[in-house]
RNA sequence: GGACCGUUAGCUCAGUUGGCUAGAGCGCUCGCCUCACACGCGAGAGGUCACUGGUUCAAGUCCAGUACGGUCCA
């Protein structure tokens, strides 16, 4: 060892500022990382067996910038994503956006409304112009988001899910189960939003609690002896009844068996059938349905999803009275319009309800109205009503088992209940039972959601999407030729049947269906062009545009509707890799065979049903069984101060662009990765920033009338009373716009202040470290920790100790999505055992110490490392520094150069066979550290002041182990030898210790007897109440005999040591009492 | 109506198979501008683990129920 003076705080160190300001460093160390490509995933390639670790982004919706929710789920991407390229594993994230059909369609309506101009009159092609720019706009600022957050994509692959590798898998993919059976197009009943005018899935749909009515209405028995009573919550439909049903249980159904009623307004003669469903009348009954039933029920079969079920039961006939936007119409099936419901026709639902009630009111028909609380489905979109109506849809039928059979089949079966009974088993197919969901408790979301699935609405009327690739003719039987007519001719009504034309011959696939017994549907489904060049067909002379075109000149029109955009969103794992033809776009060659199926899915639980289910049955299904992933894991909901839900209407969804301007990149994803836990929900409390002042405050705030606790829409600033400013929930329901005046304030929230303190520390241990390493000094020393020779230190064995013990904590908890272990595990190492205990144990020695110099170094080189993945701009921004302070190898810890952080190797230390007694020691000596603070700052003791120590052998063997730490730590500056019976030093503080007795003396000049004596007493009765609690556990013979005897002995040990630590307390009250 | 989650310090949250004196951050109190960091250092106060009952030698932890809050599905 050579000595040195202490290092001087060359340019480099004094270059560096005091505090870490990440707005100066993330937009530089961003460049770096692009310039060096470093997130460019590669695929194997021949015999290559490198492990892979793969991502698809859940692709953000292009309505609106990205909130803490995505800031989230992106974070615990990019954790793993870093920590497997740390790995050494061929990683891929892949970035994208999803067009999100409805969602952009209605908020693109919404602006160009607020402009006075509507959607249908500027035409599709201009509409879809418009959208196209929101889309740019907003992808931008997404990707932006994504870049500002550190997100380590593979940013040259971003994917939309209308881009041209995306619409070539939906085409294939819409073809291919089109050809095999799996889409069907049908007259059925859907959920109709009459504002949107489009059908929705029913996970479009949601369920409000409505404060309504229940009408009950006399239909007269046709036969003139008298009339039925049925109760509705919606009159407006009795225009389309075409029965009434009555419980064949019911004691009165045996009298009206047979009869018919004579339906009111229409004058429609209708059945009284007998059905199970109908529930009994019981006044009486607990249950709202039973309560408020007649015991009659309406039916209506075109507009109820329960009475279509019985009107298929009793073959009755369906007779639809409404029209798209929802108003009263005679011209989409009502025919035996009379001349009294003629002047219902043309009303709104609202109207038509008010006015049919009043019509039945005034001719004393209208029995009783009762108020009446209820669920009805409302649009996800617009938020009116869900209408329940008849239309012609496409559907893929998820119920088949090769989809919905092959999603269930997936699940790894110690997680899920047993398959249903028509899942068939699972066997050694890929994917079969591959399926891991985390939490596991998600496993049985997924499960019971197929068990009750339904056949997928996929059509929607829209413009912005995926148009379906179906060409359609109707034509009246004798029309369509005599293939046809032969092909049909079996078939029953909505049957399809597959037709060998000369469309298919081309390649394309071709359906047909009798609407009616007179007139038959075909629909011709046209594959991309890409897949028509490679079909083998008998016909090759067309090409897509000419097949197109002659389809077209033979009197077919394609479907005006798009798909659905969970269609595409399902495809993405897919889609984004090049599939079906990787080939046509050379980039993605590889990527499914290096990629596909992915190693984990993370994304919010209310997505479960809508995307992963999809993806699992198209990936499957498309792949020969493969998986789209292996792994779901199911974060927190982030909800705001209130408890609730971060959402657009509410205003109180925070841009993560705040909180990095006021707390920094790594701050964020620190915190957010910190509060991680396997819990459901997790709490934001948020504050504003005074955009006129600068300071936080925590807003003023009203309570909605829906009852939801949101900021004011107008905030005063805190310290400057006539300046005000607009809060976003001001603007989100447009009660304010933000002006130069009166600007929007941005949030911030005091969570945050965790993680950027944290980023602090590292910042500042790094400037320590650099101030004391002499990168001159023996720069090719070679250091042995296990070495017994004394080269390293105590300090020095101990904090490789822990190192190697955190990174063992974290590569379990990473394993496992722990992801709060990982974050709590570096908190602690970092800050309690590096800084607190490390850094202040060397400061005396280091700058003499070449050997712990180098420790040093690398103990800080392994921190950048191994906070990386969370905290990518600090570590990466002060990677080069302590790389060029790094000097030597430390023997058994592997922390290979590397140009930047983002591309180092992940650390490899191995266990000192040491360590367990090295951290004993370490951690008997923070305890009697701990005692002498704790006295020396009950003493006023000011830092710089040394006391001594007057210790017996057993604790001066403890000092001498921890080789001079103690002494450091606890300001201690002789250590004197002391047994019982020595005289004692005047004015010494007696501290029992391990049960033995430990003398401070240079803590003041006279001793306050007094003082010590009550503090020798508290601590006695503290130290006899253990006793007891330890006798007398140790007296319960329960206990002695059942417990586990390693948990009786342990009991038994600390029974001695605090027997010893009274004991020595007592003999030293009582040396102070003489 | 069904399912799931939560209720632990003033606040936001940890607490793996039941077993040391129930932890952290913020806030609070006291003392420190101790030559990396006041976004800091040292010390401290603060909890009937929502409630009721059960299982057990032993329950924050397991079981049953109640209350309140939240989410998803119908």
């Amino acid at each position: 060892m050579t000595s040195t003076t202490p290092a001087d705080p060359g340019p480099l160190t004094a270059a560096i500022p005091k505090a870490y300001d990440p707005s100066e460093t993330e937009e530089e160390v961003t460049k770096r990382w692009t310039t060096a490509g470093v997130f460019a995933a590669e695929p194997r390639t021949g015999d290559d067996q490198t492990p892979t670790y793969s991502i698809v982004i859940p692709p953000p919706n292009v309505t609106a910038a990205l909130h803490l929710g995505h800031a989230l789920n992106n974070t615990l991407q990019d954790v793993l994503i870093r920590y497997h390229r740390m790995l050494g594993h061929r990683t891929l994230w892949m970035p994208g956006t999803d067009h999100a059909g409805i969602a952009t369609q209605t908020v693109v309506e919404k602006r160009l409304l607020s402009e006075g101009v509507k959607r249908l009159e500027m035409g599709r092609d201009a509409f879809l112009a418009k959208t196209q720019d929101w889309k740019d706009e907003y992808e931008a600022v997404i990707i932006e988001q994504l870049l500002a957050m550190g997100a380590s994509c593979d940013w040259e692959r971003t994917r939309f899910t209308m881009d041209e590798m995306c619409v070539t898998a939906v085409r294939h993919a819409f073809y291919t189960l089109f050809q095999d059976g799996l889409i069907y197009r049908g007259k059925r009943l859907v959920n109709w939003d009459p504002v949107t005018r489009t059908a929705l899935s029913d996970d479009e749909v949601e369920m409000e609690e409505i404060e309504g009515h229940m009408w009950y209405l006399r239909y007269p028995l046709s036969d003139g002896s008298g009339h039925v009573t049925v109760a509705t919550t919606r009159p407006e439909t009795m225009l389309g009844d075409t029965a009434v049903a009555i419980n064949p249980a019911d004691p009165r159904a045996r009298a009206l068996r047979n009869k018919s009623v004579l339906l009111p307004i229409v004058d429609r003669v209708i059945p009284i059938v007998e059905d199970d469903y109908v529930v009994m009348a019981d006044p009486d009954s607990s249950d709202g349905k039973a309560k408020y039933a007649t015991g009659f029920l309406k039916v209506t079969p075109a507009h109820d999803p329960n009475d279509w079920e019985i009107g298929l039961r009793h073959e009755l006939p369906v007779i639809n009275v409404m029209g798209p936007d929802g108003s009263i119409s005679s011209e989409h099936g009502w025919e035996d319009t009379s001349s009294e419901a003629q002047e219902f026709v043309g009303l709104s639902r609202e109207e038509a309800r008010s006015a049919i009630v009043a019509w039945f009111d005034e001719r004393g028909l209208l029995e009783e109205v009762r108020a009446y609380t209820h669920s009805v489905g409302h649009s996800y979109r617009s938020h009116v009503p869900i209408e329940p109506w008849l239309s012609d849809q496409w559907y893929v039928a998820v119920t088949d088992d090769r989809l919905r059979g092959s999603a269930l089949r997936a699940q790894n079966p110690t997680q899920s209940p047993a398959l249903p009974d028509d899942a068939g088993h699972r066997t050694d197919a890929p994917g079969d039972g591959a399926m891991t969901f985390h939490p596991d408790r998600y496993a049985r979301t997924y499960h019971a959601w197929h068990a009750g699935i339904r056949d997928w609405c996929i059509s929607r009327q829209l413009w912005w999407g995926h148009r379906i690739p179906v060409w359609v003719r109707l034509q009246p039987i004798e029309d369509a030729g005599p293939e046809i007519g032969a092909a049909v001719a079996d078939a029953a009504v909505d049957e399809p049947v597959f037709i060998e034309s000369r469309w298919v011959a081309a390649g394309a696939a071709h359906l047909a269906r009798k609407v009616t017994e007179t007139e038959v549907e075909e629909a011709v489904c046209v594959p991309p062009g890409s897949s028509l060049r490679r079909l083998d067909r008998t016909d090759s002379t067309m090409d897509e545009a000419a097949l197109i075109a002659a389809i077209e000149t033979d009197g077919f029109v394609q479907d005006p509707d798009v798909l659905d955009t969970w269609f595409s969103s399902g495809l993405w794992p897919l889609s984004t890799m090049g599939w079906p033809w990787p080939e046509d776009f050379p980039e993605t060659v590889g990527l499914l065979e290096s990629f596909n199926p992915t190693s984990v899915l993370m994304t919010a639980r209310e997505i479960i049903t809508l995307w992963v289910s999809r993806m699992t049955m198209f990936n499957r299904y498309f792949r020969q069984g493969q998986l789209p992933f292996d792994d779901v894991f199911i974060h927190a909901m982030i909800q705001d101060g209130h408890g609730q839900k971060m959402s657009k209407s509410l205003g109180n969804g925070v841009d993560p662009r705040d909180i990095i301007h006021t707390h920094g990149a790594d701050a964020l994803r620190f915190t957010l990765v910190q509060m991680t836990t396997d819990t459901q929900d997790v709490r934001m409390p948020v504050d504003l920033i005074c955009p006129h002042t600068g300071e936080m405050f925590t807003p003023e705030f009203i309570t909605t009338s829906a009852g939801h606790v949101v900021a004011a829409p107008t905030q005063t600033s805190p310290n400057e009373p006539t300046k005000s400013m607009v809060s976003a929930y001001g603007v989100a329901t447009g009660a304010v716009t933000a002006t130069t005046d009166v600007p929007l304030a941005r949030n911030t929230s005091s969570k945050f202040d965790l993680g950027r303190n944290f980023a602090n520390k590292v910042w500042n241990a790094t400037r320590f470290a650099l101030s004391r390493i002499d990168p001159g000094h023996a720069p090719s020393i070679t250091v042995d920790p296990s070495s017994a020779d004394g080269s390293t230190t105590f300090a020095d064995q101990w904090i490789i100790a822990r190192l190697a013990q955190s990174l063992g904590v974290i590569e379990e908890a990473l394993a496992n999505y722990q992801f709060n272990v990982y974050a709590d595990t570096l908190y602690d190492f970092i800050w309690r055992d590096v800084c607190d205990r490390y850094l202040e144990a060397v400061k005396p020695t280091i700058d003499g110490n070449a050997d712990q110099q180098a420790v040093l170094g690398a103990v800080l080189d392994a921190v950048l490392r191994i906070l990386h993945p969370v905290c990518p701009f600090v570590t990466e921004a002060l990677w080069p520094h302590v790389a060029a302070v790094r000097t030597g190898e430390i023997v058994g810890v592997a922390l290979p150069p590397s140009e930047l952080a983002a591309s180092a190797r992940w650390p490899v230390v191995e266990p000192l066979a040491s360590a367990g007694l090295v951290v004993d020691t370490f951690d008997r000596a923070d305890r009697l550290v701990g005692a002498i603070r704790t006295l020396r700052s009950s003493r006023n003791v000011k830092p710089k002041q040394r006391v001594t120590l007057h210790v017996p052998a057993s604790v001066r063997e403890l000092i001498a182990a921890s080789d001079g730490m103690i002494e450091t730590l606890a300001g201690v500056g002789d250590v004197v030898d002391f047994a019982a019976g020595d005289d004692r030093p005047p004015a010494a503080s007696p501290l029992p210790f391990e049960g033995v007795e430990v003398l401070v003396s240079g803590l003041v000049d006279e001793l306050d007897f007094d003082a010590e004596r009550a503090r020798l007493q508290k601590l006695i009765e503290a130290k006899a109440t253990q006793v007891r609690g330890f006798e007398q556990r140790l007296a319960n013979p329960g206990y002695v005999t059942n417990a586990k005897p390693e948990v009786v002995a342990e009991t038994r040990e600390r029974l001695e040591t605090t027997r010893n630590d009274l004991r020595a307390a007592e003999a030293a009250l009582t040396a102070l009492t003489n």
